[in-house]
DNA sequence: TTGCCCACCTGAAGCGCTTGAGGTCAAGCG
DNA sequence: CGCTTGACCTCAAGCGCTTCAGGTGGGCAA
């Protein structure tokens, strides 16, 4: 898993991408676009090698990546973690941001399961020639499509 | 609105936009990949002029979309639409199986949720150098992100 | 030694749009 | 009548990745 290099243990890619959750592509594109920071390589082979404090970091992005928070927020993230000042309130707010931001995502996917659910279910009528069940529907799907947006 | 045009209404994109939902860069973009077929233009402008039927088909493309239903899916499901044969069983099958998807995308969701708020309240708690509320967070943290996946 | 396979590399293209630049057409106004 | 305004047009680039094509280095078996 890390390889023994002097005294500093370093993860290959493929290590870096299990131990984060981030895909091979996405760790080149995050560096590609600055995100993380030029990574060392291997003297021969030019393969990346992964140093301890960049390990402990881009996991940790591999989480906010994983709840969906944009690259831009991961930026501003980074930066408050490096920052030498006490940016604890502009991080709580970075999260509360990202918070509300799910909040809205999980109510808005209620409203799409039940439209959709809505149209299972008259196909479903339609299947079993049920002309009564349909028309029963019909109306309830032009309800939902409202909350739609 | 609508223009009279012969006996048939006609219908600018930027009111398909307003019908559909569907902003006109997508009007124009799935019509370029061939979800549309080719919408006739106004000879002397050269301006898209929605017909009836194409009207009734994208504003229902636009809650399709708005579920977040892929393009392939919207292919799929205007050729059962189009196809002579009874397609009933295929459409059920096409929502039931988005409506499985919405249903795991709002599980994700909830452990999203509640990291991040875990991770505001983190933040909240160093902000008033509350050292004791750090500690019990901590570890809950972790809990929570091996739900992220 | 040769050959092979694996992990890795780079660069380019694709996805589903969005955004922006630059140009045309028709109508209304001074 | 020219001028502006607005709605529309096309083409190109950007976003955040993913996927693919084509190539290199290193280790191991035959």
């Amino acid at each position: 898993m890390t390889t023994t290099d002097g005294d500093r243990a370093s993860v290959s890619i493929q290590d870096m991408s299990k131990i984060s959750g981030l895909s091979e592509a996405t760790l080149r594109y995050y560096e590609k676009i600055g995100l993380i920071g030029p990574v060392p390589r291997d003297e021969s082979s030019g393969h990346r090698r992964y140093g301890g404090h960049a390990v402990v970091m881009i996991e940790a992005l591999g989480c906010l990546r994983a709840t969906g928070m944009s690259v831009q927020d991961m930026r501003d993230y980074l930066r408050f973690l490096d920052g030498r000042e006490d940016n604890a309130a502009l991080m709580r707010e970075l999260f509360e941001r990202n918070v509300s931001r799910i909040q809205e995502e999980i109510e808005r996917m209620h409203v799409r399961r039940r439209y959709l659910a809505l149209k299972a279910e008259l196909w479903a009528a339609r299947e079993r020639g049920d002309a009564d069940g349909e028309s029963r529907i019909v109306p309830e799907i032009a309800a939902a499509r409202e909350g739609l947006r």
